[in-house]
Order: structure tokens, then sequence, then C-alpha cells
DNA sequence: GATGAATGAGCATTCATTCAT
DNA sequence: CATGAATGAATGCTCATTCAT
């Protein structure tokens, strides 16, 4: 059985609902105090401010998101299996399983800053140290392109999360499905050794 | 000599960077106004309020990135030149060029509704409609996969656009020069026909 | 002992005095909340807006007047007795008892639109039914003419609320008593029988 | 042949017609040169500014009104006749003639204040001096009874201004011809001699 | 006379935060 | 822990008025 939730947890989805609903500046605490059947006061009593509930949002998200990805890739053998097993999971974070919070994510970057710089920080430092982990012996082996770090993030998140922002606010109408295999596809050819061809 | 900027135009100006600078709401009617050296009603001369006045700072930069890209990519003949051209004007449009502006637009989505909605669609169909006149006849020739519009867009652009946020929040420290060479590489390699190689 | 007067009693008290002393759109909130002692938020905690808030101070006032009109008249079992009842009740209720609110209600029409349409409209109904009920009765025993309900109301109430007019504003020195007698006398002249003399 | 109208007469329409649909403070100045064809500036040219010109458009519409009923009244001989015609008057000139002025006068009174004070006070006296010039001799022949010119004034003007208030804001569909006879009859009953029935 | 861009004080309203109950 | 009235600084916006052309 799923336990009642906690006022913190009711208070934490309503304002990462608001916050995307009517973005971060805009939406009130007494929007998210009325939308979580909580008190004003009672906001107060869980969170540091309007700032610190943004940031304790922010890093649930981000921690959820590097999770679901590092799990997935690491899962891996293969480097392609790896690869694809990223897009695959970016998509499916994004617009299946938690597309509030990523729209949180991807529109409210500001709530990096502040309270939540640390916090972000260190949970970025972890899960490059995950992903790098798995993926060094694939460039030892010749199966991928040896890139800075960032560059192999940009290259193979890029497209999936651009993609994502277009399904999110509805720029784009290409499906899911169709999207992942072509994706896929792109950060393979795009991040595998060319001499491997 | 270079003519003294008009009232409207040290606003916009002003505008953009306070936008950047403090955020899209945050940013005061106020600070705009002082940094302008023009007074607040001076700007509801030129522009329909706040809102109008970020849709114009967005329209502007929107209609600039574009012009900037699909010159670059239709002066180019070979498909290969091309893709490679259009990832290099991204960089250095949104890094060397227009940072304020590329920072304005990659941050400031909020200010794509409302007054700017109609304006924006515009642009992006012209600005598609030239792209895609330089696309398709290198897909026929089978030198490009064959792919939704907007798949390739987000794997041409998804990319470079994702280092250029990490560059200009100050997130990695890969040089603009290394960036570009490798990002070239990768888009060309995920969008040239497999069936090529 | 008078109770302590709430927050929202001072609030409304104060705003009928500044919209009376300042007119109801050069009086500002914060006239308001300084008279009354409280603060501008508290103002908007408990009306919704200025428009709400004169629409309280005219339908508290409308009401007010309403009720000692038709208590007057409605005890009087002769009509000559009620007419003139319902004359004296006005001068006394707008020059004696509720001067500030009688300028209100005479000046502040405006404060009629709005969101205090509903409730003025409610109001007027169930007067008008009062005094009707009390009315009809003496149309059918043949002391009183037969008229509209509203042209009784405009030759009933009109004189006494144009004399009211004059001595709120200081445009005429005809002492209350003197007048009370006169304007009766026609009232009643003007509204009785002719075929009764 | 009528003239073109001037600038100044257009702005002065202009403003008489924004006041009273706007109200006299919601009006504004560019409202009103928007409407008259004018510039801004050009109103400065011809008035002291707006509460100059408010107080213009005040005194044009009082010294019309006073014109014509004086005019009508002073027509008659009988004291019957001359004070229907007051209240004839009153209704035409309100309703059919000059219904936007009307609508100014009866709802704008603050435009009396300030520069229009003294013009008013001297309109006043005129009319005052012509109405009694005509009304005391039917006193002295005891045709009409002896009342305090305040009090006759409420008395004569206050239903037909009652009812024309209720007309123009649409409390009521009592139609004119109806009112017209109903208000001389009452006003003649209210003023006449009672010793004369 | 006419124009309209520029000015800036003034306003209604919002909202994060506090605190007595 | 919870409540919600109270606070008041800050914001977007309006508009009467001026003045250089």
């Amino acid at each position: 059985m799923a336990p009642l939730p906690t006022s913190r947890e009711r208070i934490l989805e309503s304002a990462r609902n608001a916050f995307v609903e009517r973005g971060l500046v805009s939406a009130s605490i007494g929007d998210v105090s009325a939308s979580a059947g909580a008190s004003v006061g009672s906001i107060y009593h869980h969170f540091e401010g309007k700032e610190g509930l943004a940031a304790e949002v922010y890093t649930e998200a981000l921690a959820d998101f590097q999770r679901a990805f590092a799990d997935a890739v690491t899962s891996a053998t293969a480097a392609e299996d790896g690869v694809r097993a990223g897009v695959k999971t970016v998509l499916r974070w994004c617009l299946r399983d938690e597309p509030e919070a990523a729209q949180f994510l991807l529109t409210a970057s500001d709530a990096a800053r502040g309270p939540a710089e640390d916090r972000v920080r260190e949970l970025n430092r972890e899960f490059f140290a995950r992903v790098v982990g798995w993926w060094k012996p694939h460039v030892k082996q010749g199966a991928v392109r040896e890139l800075d770090l960032d560059l192999i993030a940009a290259i193979w998140l890029g497209p999936s999360l651009e993609y994502c922002r277009m399904r999110l606010t509805g720029r784009t109408r290409v499906a899911h499905r169709r999207a992942e295999r072509a994706l896929a596809d792109a950060a393979w050819n795009a991040l595998r050794n060319e001499g491997e061809r």
C-alpha cells in the first residue's frame, strides 16, 4: 500500500506543478499552499522560503533524472547498447515517467542558483563519475571517440533534450517511438569511433 | 561614423541586457529605463508594455540567429560543408557575435509566448522553408538521411546549443575552437547517409 | 461598551470618508490604509481591490438608507402619514444620521457598477417590494394616485434628494426643519389622489 | 450651410463624449485628442489643461440647459403653463436634445469645482434672476406657493431630474411621454397654492 | 497654430515573509 | 506542527503636462 503523502511531500509536488504551470517567479507561495491544501505558514516550517523550496524541487528532479540515466547506461555491456539506452531513458523519463519534473529541469534553470548550487555541484560530480567509469573502458577499447566529457554530454543528450523541449512545449508532432529510434541512431553515429566503421 | 542610436534602439539593447542579467521577470521596467537613460514613460511610447518589449527583443534575436544560420548553410554546395557551416555558425553567433542575444534566446523562452507568438511562428516558417529548400536535394542525392524536419533540427542544433548553454552559464571550460571541430564532426556523422560511407 | 471595531470595519469607514472627501477615483488605497491605520496589504485581504471596497461601501449605505426609509413608511397607517414620514426620513438620514454615507450614495454612483451590480439589484428588488406592499392598498382605497413605481419614486424622493444634495454640497442655506415641512407638503400634494380633495 | 467645426469645437464635443463614456477622471487627454482628431499639444493651446477643458464643457452645458429652461418658462403667461413647460423642457433637453450634455451635468459635478466655480456662480445668479422675475408675480397673485427659491427648484426640478437620471442610466423603462404628463401634474400640484383649489 | 516624443510622479496591486494564536 | 491575518517594499503601468521642431 502506498503510504499517505506527508505534508512535505504534498507541498513539494504542488510546488513543482505550480512552478511549471505558472513559471518559477509567477507562481506564488499562496498558489502552492492552496493547491497543496496546506497553510502558508506550513510551507515555511518545511522549507527555507520560496528559494529553498525551488531548490529542493530542482535537486530532487535532477537526482532522479541522473539516477535513471546512469542506471540504464551502466547496465549495458556493449558501448552501443549503453549509448542507445541512455537516449531511450532520456525520452522515457522526460516524456512518460516524469514530464512535470522534466519540464521544471528544462525551463527553471534559475532554481539551480542560490541555495541549490552546492547540492547541484555534488550531484553532477557523482553523476559524471558514474558515467565516466562506464565510458572510459569503451574508449580504451576503441569503440567510442575520445572527447571532453562536456562534449560527450552535449552530443549524447543535446538532441534528445532538444526534442523533449519541443514535445513538452507542443512544438513538434513527431511521435516518441519514431524519435527514439532516430535519436538513438544519431547519438551512436556521432559518438562511435569512426575507425570502427 | 555609426549613427547615434535612437531611443528605441537604446531601450531594446538595455532591455536585452537587463533581461539576461536579472532574468526576464526580475528585471524591472525601472531597471531598463535607468540603464537606457530613458524615462519609464518613454518605454511605453515605443513598446506595448513589458511583454511587448520582451517579445521585440526575442523576435529580433531569433530573426538574426536564423538569418545567420540559413545564410551560412545555403552558401554551401556540398551537404557536408553545409552541415558543418551550420554548426560553426551556431557557435560563432552564440559565443562571439551575439552572446547577449543568444543567452536571451536560450533562457527566456517565456518571451516567445503572448504577443510574440504570431511573429515567431512566421519567422520559423520562413526559416524552415529556407533550410528545407537547401536540404531536400541532398536527401535525393542520398548524401544525408531522410528524417522529420524537427528531428533534423534537434540532431543538427541540439549538441551545439547544449554546448553554448554550458559556455554561456560557465558550466564548461572546453574552448570554442575545440568544440567547433568535435560538434561539426558529430553533426555530420549523425546526419549523413550511412549507405554512403 | 461599544466593541472595538475590527480591521474590516475601520477600513470601511475610512474608505467612505476618503471617497467622499477626495472623490472615488482620486482617493487612493494609500489614503484609505493610512487613515484606517491598516497596511495596504490588509485592505486586499478583506476586500477585492478598490472596486470591491467601493462596492461594499455603496451597498452598505444603500441598504441602510432603504431600511430606514421603508421602516418609517411602513410604520404608518394613513397614506399621508407614510408619505410624510418617508420625506422626513430621507432628510434625517441624509443630513443628520448618515451624512457621509448619503454623500457617497448621492455622488459616487459609479460605485454601483461592476461588482456591486448584482447586490444593488437585489437590494432594490427587496426595497421596492416592501414599499409597494404598503402603497398598493392606499391606491385601492383611492387615497393616492396610481402611477408607475419609478415615477412614484422620482416624485416622492426627487425633491428631498435634490435638497439634500444642495445641503451636503453647501449650495443652499435653507434649514433642515424648514425644508422638511415644505418638502413633505409638496410630496403629499403631488402624490395624493386629486379626486379626494 | 453649417460651418465646419473649428478645432476648439471638435475638442469640446469629443471631450464631453469621452467624459461621459469613460468618466471625468478615467477619460484621458489622449482619449480626447484621439477622438477629436487633434494632437495632444493642440488641446493645451485651446484650453488650460484638463481641468479647464472640463470646466468649459460644464459651463457650456449648464448655460444651455438654463437658457432652454428659462426661455420655456418665461414664454408662458399663466403660472400653470410655465410650471408645466419647465418640466417638459427638462425632459426634452435631457433626453432628446442634449443627452450627452445632460449626462455630463448630472454625473460630473466635480467639473463645477475649480476653474469653473466663478462662472457657474454667475450663471446661476443670472438664471435664478430670470426665473424669479417670472415667478414672483404669480406668488403675488396667489397662484403658487411662497417658498424659498432653493426649495422651489428642488420641488420643480427634482422629480424630473431624478427621472432623467433613471432614463439615462437605463434604470427605468417608463416612456418619455408617459413620464412627461405625470411629472408635470406632480410639479403643478406640489407648487400651486392650495388655497386655489 | 500644430505635433507627438519625453517626462516622472502617482497609483493599484502582488507577494514573500513573519508571528501571535 | 498548523494557521492565516498583517505587513510594506516593489512592480507594471498611466497620464497630465511640457517643449523642441
